[in-house]
DNA sequence: AACAGTCTTTGATTCAAATCAATGCAAAGC
DNA sequence: GCTTTGCATTGATTTGAATCAAAGACTGTT
C-alpha cells in the first residue's frame, strides 16, 4: 500500500537484452523503432506490496512488468476489493484512454517494471501501425480473458472457482518458465479469494477439500497439481 | 436461437447517412477512406432471438450494430450461462484474433448490422493508423466496462447489481436517445438475471423491493428511475 | 372472448457460502 | 529460546440467494 519508489536506472539496461523482449508490446517493433523506444522507458523497481498506481492516479504512464507479480483491484467506497487480474513478466498495463486509472496495481513480491510516459508514447506510437496493432492484440486478448472471468465470477461453484484459478495461473506459467505441475502462488488466500468473489475463509476450505480429494498437494508458497484432468474437467465443467 | 437470416441489401444505403456514423469505428475514417470502407460492408437484418453468431463459430466478420439490441453470452458445457455484456447501435461487435469468437450474439428484438468480412477488413485498417487508434479506444473502453462489471459480479449484492444495472443501462440510453428516467428493458428477466450472476426469481424480487421503497416503478416493457439519486447511492456504494 | 404458451411474480424451503469465532503455525523481532 | 504478528485453517452458526412450487399476467391466436 506504501508508494515510495524503491530504485531507478537509467533508460533501463538497453532493451536488446531484455527478458520480455521477444513476447511484450516491444516485440512488434523493428531494430530502429527499438532504439528510438529505448529512450521513452525507464526501468524501475518496487518492493513488495507497493502501489505502482492507484485507482484514482491521473493515467500518465503505462507499464511493462518486467519481473515480479502484480496485482490490479479496484476497491469499492466501502472496503470490498475486487482483483481484476495478476499481471506476469510481458504483460502491458494501464492502457486507457481515460483521464485516470480505474483500478489499482501494486507489486506482489519485489517487482521491476519498464515505464512509459503516457504522452510520448502515444506521440510515438501514433503513426505505428505495427505497434497499434499489436497493442490492438493485447487488449482483444485481456478482453476475451475478461470475459472468461465475468462467467467464472457470475457463474461457478467455489470448487470450480478454484479449480479454474490454479490451472489457468499453472498455464500461464508454463507459458513463461516451461511444464510443471507445481504452481507457485506468490499472492495471499485473500488475494486469491478477491480475484474469485469468495472469502477468504471458502478459498481455504477448497483448497483443504480439493487436497482431501486427491487433487492438489498443498505446499508451502503454492500447491501441486496432483491430478491434473480433474482440475482441469472442474474448471471446464 | 435460429440462425435464419433475414434480409440483406447491396452494400448498405451508403455510410454518409448511416445512423451510427458519428461515434462508431468509422468516425474515424476520412470521406475518402469511408468510400472504400463503404465496399467492404453489408448491411444484414436479424428477427429476434435470431443468433448472429455463435461461440464456436468461426470469427469471418466483424458486425456493427446499427438499429436493436443485442445480447453477447458464454455458455457453459451444462447451460450455465453468462450475458457478458449488451450491444446497442454503434457498438462495433467481434473483434478478436482468435480462430473463432468465444461468445454469442444473438438479437434481442429485430437487428440490423453492418456485417464486415475479417479478412478485407484486416487488409483496409492494417495501415490506418486513425482507424487503428480508434479500435484501440474502443478495447479498452470495453475492457474497462467490463472490470467494472467483474467488480459488480464478485462483491454486490443482489440489490446493488440491479440498482447498478438499472443506472448504467439509463445512462448508455441517455447517450444514445437523450435524458430520460424512463427506462426501456428490451431484455427478459432471465437475460438480466445471466447478466448480473443471479436467478430470474431473485430479479424479480429485487425489482418488487425497489419498486416498494420507492426507487422505480415498473412498467410494461421497462421501469422508471422515480428515484434515481437512491438507485445511483445503491450503484456506487 | 377463450385458449395456449410464455414470462413474471410470489411463497416456502433449502443450501452454499458468508460471517463469527477460535485455534494453528511459521517467520520476524526481542 | 520465547513472544509477537500476520496469515491460514477449522469449526459453529447465520444468511442471502438458489431452488422448488404455484399462481398471475401478458401476448398472440383461433
Amino acid at each position: 500500500m506504501k508508494t515510495s519508489l524503491v530504485a531507478v536506472d537509467f533508460h533501463g539496461q538497453g532493451c536488446a537484452d531484455c527478458a520480455v523482449r521477444g513476447f511484450s508490446v516491444c516485440a512488434s517493433l523493428d531494430q530502429f523503432e527499438m532504439r528510438e523506444f529505448e529512450q521513452l522507458s525507464r526501468r524501475v523497481s518496487f518492493g513488495s506490496c507497493e502501489t505502482v498506481f492507484a485507482q484514482e492516479d491521473t493515467s500518465s504512464c503505462f507499464y511493462n512488468l518486467l519481473d515480479g507479480v502484480m496485482r490490479l483491484y479496484k476497491l469499492l467506497p466501502d472496503g470490498r476489493r475486487q482483483i481484476v487480474g495478476f499481471v506476469l513478466p510481458g504483460d502491458f498495463v494501464g492502457m486507457t484512454t481515460e483521464e485516470r486509472h480505474g483500478f489499482s496495481a501494486d507489486a506482489i513480491g519485489p517487482v521491476t517494471v519498464c515505464q512509459f510516459a503516457k504522452l510520448p508514447f502515444g506521440r510515438f506510437a501514433e503513426d505505428k501501425p505495427n505497434l497499434l496493432r499489436r497493442m490492438n492484440q493485447l487488449a482483444v486478448q485481456e478482453l476475451n480473458q475478461a470475459r472468461d472471468h465475468m462467467v467464472l465470477l457470475g457463474r461457478r461453484s467455489a470448487e470450480e472457482k478454484v479449480a479454474t484459478f490454479l490451472v489457468g495461473w499453472r498455464d500461464r506459467l508454463v507459458e513463461l518458465r516451461g511444464p510443471s505441475n507445481i504452481v507457485p502462488l506468490p499472492m495471499s488466500r485473500q488475494d486469491i479469494a478477491d480475484y474469485l468473489g469468495l472469502t477468504i475463509e471458502t478459498v481455504s476450505r477448497t483448497f483443504t477439500k480439493l487436497e482431501r480429494d486427491g487433487v492438489i498437494v498443498i505446499l508451502p508458497g503454492g500447491v501441486s497439481l496432483r491430478d491434473s484432468a480433474r482440475a482441469e474437467a472442474l474448471a471446464a465443467a
